[in-house]
DNA sequence: ATACATGCAAACATTTTGCTTTGGC
DNA sequence: GCCAAAGCAAAATGTTTGCATGTAT
């Protein structure tokens, strides 16, 4: 991805922020940096590691900053095996799904077309839910790991 | 489901318990009777809400009885949204996907046929992953919690 | 000026480990 | 009798909250 891709995707969603009611600081835009930069799914502590060394903001800034994130549909939360929450940016008609090693935890996005939108809808109708969406995660051990036994 | 069913693969993970070497105790069993009984993704709180009520197993034996039948192939870890760790039992050809709200927590299962198998083969082939298995989870807001909205 | 955001520190929840004792084989 | 499993308690990990202070609007 290019600089001025990345930048765009930084001023799409504090744009949304500001429309939303939140205040445009310095911590916000580092996390929306940082978020754009991985372009993956990204724990707390990863962040952490970055911001905080820099000390640019605190973990619970950058917590508090993602709950506000998620509420406002920026980012969206992932479940994933590890015992840290993910945080991912949602761009729009940005959807991944993943590829994760059991091992050694990493994480790739696959790229093919999701085959669960369709479903989606009708399962939205049938069943009541509402603002559906989905998470498919695939699981396996990595060419790597496979190695390392 | 009837008990006799339910009797019937609990019986079906302890002969696979005892084939891969673990011994036969009162906790294993309690806890395949358990898993058996909710028939849904549990986590450990849950579990040893009932089991340590009854004095019957212990938080940590629970938690290490657990991921030995992960390793043995008996039950799948699941990572769901609230970070704590779910467990169903594995039984042979039962995969299921889920339906959860985002407010309220609910689990629901979902009963049609899952769209994914197929490409998980090829994606094996592609990523040259092994053991490769897949997560697919629909978050929304359930009908009873737009109401209470 | 006001309300929201931050930083620091402490509280929580949950998982994981160490070590001794128990009990299945 | 031997070694895996259980029980108890403590450590580790990661999240969440309280409160005083700073700062964007």
């Amino acid at each position: 991805m290019r600089t001025a891709e990345r930048e765009g995707q930084v001023q799409w969603a504090l744009e949304i922020c500001r429309s939303q009611g939140l205040r445009h600081t310095h911590s916000l835009a580092r996390i929306l940096q940082e978020l754009v930069k991985k372009d993956n799914p990204v724990n707390l502590s990863e962040l952490n590691k970055v911001l905080q060394a820099e000390a640019e903001c605190d973990p619970a800034t950058t917590y508090r900053c993602l709950i506000k994130l998620e509420r406002i549909g920026v980012v969206r939360r992932l479940g994933l095996h590890d015992r840290a929450a993910y945080y991912v940016l949602l761009t729009p008609g940005s959807h991944h799904d993943y590829l994760i090693c059991t091992d050694c935890g990493s994480i790739d996005r696959i790229d093919m077309e999701c085959p669960v939108h369709a479903l989606e809808e009708s399962l939205q109708k049938k069943s009541g839910f509402r603002k559906l969406y989905h998470e498919l995660e695939f699981y396996g051990q990595c060419p790597k790991c496979q190695r390392d036994v």
